[in-house]
DNA sequence: ACATTATCCTGCACGC
DNA sequence: TGCGTGCAGGATAATG
C-alpha cells in the first residue's frame, strides 16, 4: 500500500522500460477505464512519479498514468508469469512486460492523450519545498495538521504512515491546527517530512503485514523502513523518546498514531 | 473551508 | 469450522 517512497521505488525500477515500445496493452479488468488499443505501438519516453502517480510518458502520444491506491503494484517482469490479481499487462517489444497488479481493484490506470495535468500540491522532495513554502500553505488551513499532510492538493505524496512519523519526529500533536504552528515547529516538520521520506526511499519502502496487497519492492523482497517506524502500527508500545504508551486516534476516518506526552 | 461518512474492492485477523 | 465485524500504505463525492 504505497505512499511516495514506495511509488518512487517502483518508478526507479521501471526506468528499464524507457526506450521500449508497447506492442500490446492487455486490459484484464473491465472496471479499468482504459482502452488498451490506444496504446498500440506507443514508445515509452519516460517513467516519472508525481505525488503517488506513476506517469509513463509516451512522447507526443501523451501519458499513461497509474495510481496504485491502497493495494496496487506496478512491476517489470522479464518473462510472462502468472500473477494473481493482474489487471493490466503492457507487453513490450523488448520481451519484458509491465504488470499492474491490483488486488482490491482500487487502483486506477488512465490514458491522457494530451498529457497528464495533475491537480496536486508541491512535491516534498523538490527544491521548491522549503520551510517557508510549507509555512505559507499551512497558514491557509485550519485543518488539523495530520489530515492536512494527507491532502494531496497541499503536499503531494505523503500518506498515512509518513504523516504520523513526521509529526512524531517533530514533536507536534496531530490535532494541532495547521495554521497555528509556530515557525520553529514548521521548520522541524519541514525537515522531518523530507528526512522520513528520503530514509524510507533509501530503505526501499515500508513492508508490513502478510496480505497479498502488502507492499514489496520486488518479488520476494522486503522493504526495510518498517524497522524504523516510531509510531505507526505501534499502539500501546512505549514511545522511544519518553516511554509513554503510543496512542491511536481517528482523524478523517484514518488512524493516526502518536505520543500524547511528547507531541504537543 | 472544514469534518464526517459512505463508497469503491478484497482479504485477513479476531472474537464468538 | 463458520460467521459476523472491523480494519487496511488512498481518493473522492455527498452531506452537514
Amino acid at each position: 500500500m504505497p505512499e511516495l517512497p514506495e511509488v518512487e521505488v517502483f518508478v526507479r525500477r521501471l526506468q528499464a522500460i524507457v526506450g521500449s515500445t508497447i506492442i500490446r496493452a492487455e486490459v484484464l479488468d473491465e472496471r479499468l477505464d482504459l482502452d488498451g488499443s490506444l496504446l498500440d505501438q506507443a514508445a515509452i519516453t519516460s517513467v516519472k512519479r508525481r505525488g503517488k502517480n506513476i506517469v509513463i510518458g509516451l512522447g507526443h502520444r501523451g501519458d499513461l498514468v497509474v495510481h496504485l491506491r491502497m493495494s496496487g503494484r506496478l512491476r517489470l517482469h522479464r518473462s510472462e508469469v502468472e500473477v494473481k490479481y493482474t489487471r493490466l499487462i503492457l507487453h513490450l517489444d523488448s520481451g519484458d512486460s509491465v504488470y499492474f497488479v491490483n488486488p482490491r481493484r482500487l487502483g486506477t490506470a488512465a490514458y491522457y492523450p494530451s498529457g497528464f495535468k495533475a491537480n496536486l500540491g508541491i512535491e516534498p522532495l523538490s527544491r521548491g519545498f522549503t520551510a517557508s513554502r510549507l509555512s505559507q500553505v499551512a497558514a491557509l488551513s485550519r485543518s488539523p495538521i495530520k489530515p492536512f499532510l494527507l491532502d494531496q492538493q497541499k503536499i503531494a505524496g505523503i500518506g498515512n504512515i509518513y504523516a504520523s512519523e513526521a509529526l512524531w519526529r517533530s514533536r507536534i500533536s496531530p490535532e494541532r491546527a495547521a495554521s497555528n504552528l509556530k515557525q520553529d515547529e514548521v521548520a522541524r516538520l519541514h525537515k522531518n517530512i523530507v528526512s522520513v521520506l528520503n530514509e524510507a526511499i533509501d530503505g526501499q519502502g515500508t513492508s508490513i503485514g502478510t496480505r497479498v496487497s502488502d507492499y514489496h519492492p520486488s518479488v520476494g523482497e522486503q522493504g526495510k523502513f518498517q524497522n524504523h517506524l516510531s509510531v505507526y502500527g505501534r499502539e500501546t508500545e512505549p514511545c522511544e523518546r519518553c516511554g509513554n504508551a503510543i496512542a491511536r486516534l481517528k482523524q478523517s476516518g484514518r488512524s493516526t498514531y502518536y505520543c500524547k506526552e511528547c507531541q504537543t
